[in-house]
DNA sequence: GTATATGATGTAATAACATAACATTCAATG
DNA sequence: CATTGAATGTTATGTTATTACATCATATAC
């Protein structure tokens, strides 16, 4: 898990785009945010924002540790989960708890209840809003009396790409 | 998280009921589905089965281990992941993410999309059907052409017991 | 501008979760 | 009873995450 990205192609969540453009602008964002919000986004904390929205996808806490090594910028575990936490914590990112690995939000400071869509094939990660799956849940949580702090919803499957190909 | 149950309350999901009558009714039913689909339900994998379903309530892989060990039948981790792997890939048990745990299934059986509803104050799970989410989230899917092979949603807040108390 | 408080980072050590690989045993079938 | 395949026993190690404490930076009060 911690390993290289392997040879899979690399399909930017479902549809090809401008991808440096899609990096910049989610970057922008979130500096924006942590302006309005009086958030230190701090080099570290800024580092592995980018390297999430670079890689676009899911990655482990020590893939980013070897990001970093790569870079010249060797660094210990708890830097990773401290700056992973920080941009979880503010909606910058957030945590596929199913692969232990964290994406960069696609719409940060947005309120959203989001849910993942997780390509087996190619490791793609999609995140959609899906409203109604929110709705549906706060409903049968509210039935049994349960208040619901937060929620995972994270399917995995294959992503429109994948499902043509031969592939696994 | 391998520790012992905390001083908690044992809230067995929400509502109090006769335990003793519920493990061996999930119990039988499991048999009988075993029976059905040729399946071993060896001592092992019978022991780990009983031994969620007596707790009521998640359990790591390595709290699963201690219960072997305090019955006087140590066992290697593989022993444990290889027991709940079995529980899980036949529907008898599920594996919730977010906790790296296990939980015996509620209906074992009966085909269901299950819910996952866990309370942070006193860690009580339950298992919700809830076919509403599943189909919200189906439709989310379909729009944007992705086929979901397996769904894992689990919400985590305070149980109605807890709601009512200080704690947490 | 210096003192103090707070938050962020650096580092070491270790805890918690999970699997690979291979040997051995068991149970079903021919 | 020999063969085969599944299940289990065991060792070792890989992967993910946290605790604890030292150090450094930034902001505020005085």
């Amino acid at each position: 898990m911690s390993s290289k990205p392997d040879a899979a192609p690399q399909p930017v969540a479902f549809n090809s785009h401008d991808h440096g453009r899609c990096v910049r602008k989610a970057a922008a964002e979130v500096e924006a945010a942590c302006a309005d919000q009086n958030l230190r986004l701090t080099p570290i904390r800024r580092r592995v924002l980018e390297i999430l929205l670079e890689e676009h996808r899911a990655l482990g806490a020590y893939d980013v540790l070897d990001r970093l090594a790569e870079e010249g910028q060797p660094a210990h575990p708890p830097v990773a989960y401290r700056a992973l936490e920080f941009l979880v914590s503010h909606g910058f990112a957030h945590k596929l708890e199913r692969m232990n690995a964290f994406v960069a939000c696609a719409h940060p400071g947005a309120e959203h209840r989001p849910v993942f869509l997780i390509c087996s094939a190619c490791n793609a990660v999609a995140e959609d809003a899906a409203a109604g799956v929110g709705a549906a849940l706060g409903q049968a949580a509210g039935a049994v009396g349960f208040a619901i702090a937060n929620a995972a919803i994270e399917a995995e499957g294959l992503c429109p790409g994948c499902r043509g190909d031969a592939a696994i």
